[in-house]
This record gives structure tokens, C-alpha cells and sequence, in this order.
RNA sequence: AGGGGAAUAGUUCAAUGGCAGAGCGACGGUCUCCAAAACCGUCAAUGGGGGUUCGAGUCCCUCUUCCCCUG
């Protein structure tokens, strides 16, 4: 019998947070108490040969812990949401069917949100073309215009998305050409749906100030490491930079700096900067959705650490949720 | 010490004597198929004192600070 509050639901567990929060870490410990294994949610470290500007999880710290959805693609093939969610949909169910539990980390709020709640995306692959061709149409019309022609079909989207805003503005009628919904009430009806899972989601915290220097000296140590080399290297193969997987932080700084556009001081100076932008829009991303527990940490705490704290919550809950279960049963 | 120049938002720069603006930043937000992307909003300044003028960031005097040159 399914019923609300995650009783006959499979367990997801979710460890977010924004960048350099220590969340891979503290993945693989509490993947080690309790036996599950681990789903990068991540847009970038899905591409082979992009390690060091990603900083992804390397194998010995692993620790023995089977990872999905790293490497699996070559820096130029399509990658996108949809793709995303099947994908970690199909190993959320292997990983079920081996009785163990899945970890979903990583710090694409959106991309957690489309497994975390089952988003509906249609199958359009082919329509890459519709797609250009409203792109262009944009960018003859002009903002203005094109807001026009959106609010005859789709009054709700055009008032929620503001003219300048070319890819939504694209999306949006492209999604009513396509399927001859508007956009705005589909995605009114995704954000009503509740977890397919018995949900887990926890988003690492820190103070501002510490994380925003972790940052600064995470990206020293990237170029000590070899940014430098694993971009040129990257290019040498034929990787352009205008590809979406060279528009990653460190990636399209590092490419401008190789082509001679700035000094190198000047690309760490903007990765650093870019970095902090993009850890506070995590960070706003992960306020608005309710679901979010956050687990406030300092520096001191131990991956270890952190791991129980999370377990015991998630312990606590898990035995709230058999009690009601088992009450219902008795009913 | 003498001579010259500068002083405007956190920062880099604007502004015929006539409503002090912009970029970067900091802060807040949006997001349901490019999301490490894209987009929006808010904050914030004329170094101090005096004068001229209907009106001074702008002209004059003075103090302070900084830069350059000479010694």
C-alpha cells in the first residue's frame, strides 16, 4: 500500500551543498556505514579527461565505494537533464535490486531535483532544429517581440520570465510547439509532485566565510595540480572551447588564458570569483526547496564525522516512519 | 625642502557651472531538457573647512592625504 511520508517507498539519500563543501568525501563515509553506493549528481564530472578542473573524486578516495555517472561521456557529446535523470534512475533501481542503498551527491540542485521528484521531461531528442530556428527568431525580433509572441500562448510563462532571459524564453514556446501545453502549467504541476522516494536530502553548510576561502585555495591547488595541462591537453585533442562541457568553471578561463586573451593571473583571479557566484546560486537554490535538511559543519569536522550525524538523523526518521507503518498495519 | 599633478560608491573610471552615472564588486533572487549555464533586482560616493554663484563634483583660498619631478 503506498501512502504518504515514504512508507512502501525505496530509500534515496541525497548529500548536497555547494562547491567545495566536502560533500564527495563525506558521500563515500557514510556510503561505508551503510553499505550504499554512489550517484555523482553532477554536470561536469560526467566527462572523461576533465578531472582536475572538476575536482572529482579520485579512486583511492573512493575507498572502495562504487561511483555512477563519472566519466561516462566524452567532453563533446550532449548532455543535459533528461539524460541525466535516466540514467541515474537505471542505477537507482540496479542499486535497489542489489538491496543496497543509493547516494545521490553532488551539487546540481536541478539535476537532484529531477530524480529527487521524478520530473517529467518528453522524449525530443530530434528537435534540435525547432530549437535553432526560435533562437533565431529571437534574435531578429528582439527581446521585446519575442515576449509578445510568447504571452499570446503562454500568459503565465511570459509574466514569470523575464524578456532578457532568451533561453527560457525559447524553451517556453518551443515546449508549446511541441507538445501544445504551456510550459508554465506543466511546470506547475511538476512542482506539486512529491517524492517517488522515502527522501533523505541533506545539503552541507558552512559559514560563508570559510567556505569562500576553501574556494580560493581549492583553485591554487587546482593549478598547481595542472589545470593548465589538462585544458591545453583537452584542446590538443580537438575539444573546442566552445563546447558546453569547456564552458565549466576553470575550463573556458583557463582556454582564454591559453589563447593568449588574459595572463594567468588574471584567469585564476576570475575562476575564483566565479566559483564564489556559483556556490552562493547553489546556496539559493537549496534555500527554496523544502525538502532540504542542512547540516551545518566547520573545517574541524571530520568526513567521518559528519557521516554519523547524517546517519543518525537518517536513523531517527527511518524508525518514525516503521512506526507508523506498523500502526496502519495493526489499524 | 621646492615645483607639478591627483583626490567622486569597496574598486576602476564618467559627469559645458544645472537631476552625480557606468563597469567590476558585495548582497538578494529566478530556475522543471545547455544549469559549473542563462537571467533579474538591491546597495553604495563627490577627503575636511571656508569663499564666489540663483546654483559648485566642476571656479577660488586653505588644510589633509597620495603620486611624479628636482634636491
Amino acid at each position: 500500500m503506498q501512502s504518504a511520508n515514504g512508507m512502501g517507498k525505496k530509500k534515496l539519500i541525497v548529500i548536497a551543498g555547494p562547491t567545495a563543501s566536502g560533500k564527495s568525501s563525506v558521500a563515500v563515509e557514510l556510503a561505508k556505514l551503510i553499505n550504499a553506493n554512489i550517484i555523482s549528481a553532477d554536470s561536469m564530472q560526467v566527462y572523461r579527461g576533465m578531472d582536475i578542473g572538476t575536482a572529482k573524486i579520485t579512486k583511492e578516495e573512493m575507498k572502495g565505494v562504487r561511483h555512477y555517472l563519472l566519466d561516462e561521456f566524452a567532453p563533446d557529446e550532449a548532455f543535459n537533464v533528461a539524460i541525466f535523470q535516466k540514467l541515474a534512475k537505471q542505477y537507482i533501481e540496479e542499486i535497489h535490486s542489489h538491496g543496497n542503498v543509493p547516494i545521490l551527491a553532488g551539487g546540481t540542485g536541478f539535476y537532484i531535483q529531477s530524480v529527487a521528484f521524478d520530473s517529467e521531461f518528453e522524449e525530443m531528442e530530434i528537435d534540435r532544429t525547432l530549437r535553432r530556428e526560435l533562437e533565431k527568431e529571437y534574435d531578429e525580433l528582439g527581446a521585446a517581440s519575442f515576449h509578445e509572441m510568447l504571452k499570446k500562448v503562454d500568459a503565465g510563462a511570459a509574466k514569470s520570465i523575464h524578456p532578457n532571459n532568451k533561453k527560457r524564453m525559447v524553451r517556453a514556446l518551443e515546449y508549446f510547439r511541441l507538445t501544445g501545453e504551456r510550459i508554465s502549467e506543466h511546470n506547475a504541476k511538476q512542482r506539486a509532485k512529491r517524492s517517488p522516494y522515502e527522501l533523505y536530502y541533506f545539503v552541507l553548510n558552512m559559514d560563508r566565510e570559510i567556505l569562500y576561502r576553501r574556494i580560493d585555495e581549492r583553485v591554487d591547488k587546482l593549478v598547481e595540480a595542472g589545470l593548465v595541462e589538462e585544458v591545453n591537453s583537452l584542446l590538443m585533442q580537438g575539444y573546442s572551447r566552445n563546447l558546453v562541457s569547456m564552458q565549466g568553471l576553470g575550463y573556458k578561463e583557463i582556454a582564454a588564458y591559453l589563447e593568449g586573451e588574459m595572463s594567468l593571473e588574471e584567469a585564476i583571479y576570475i575562476i575564483k570569483r566565479d566559483t564564489r557566484h556559483f556556490a552562493k546560486r547553489q546556496w539559493t537554490w537549496f534555500k527554496r526547496e523544502p525538502a532540504c535538511r542542512w547540516v551545518d559543519i566547520s573545517p574541524k569536522d571530520s568526513a567521518q564525522d559528519v557521516a554519523k550525524r547524517i546517519l543518525d538523523v537518517i536513523k531517527k526518521d527511518s524508525s518514525r516512519i516503521q512506526e507508523m507503518k506498523t500502526h496502519e498495519d495493526g489499524v
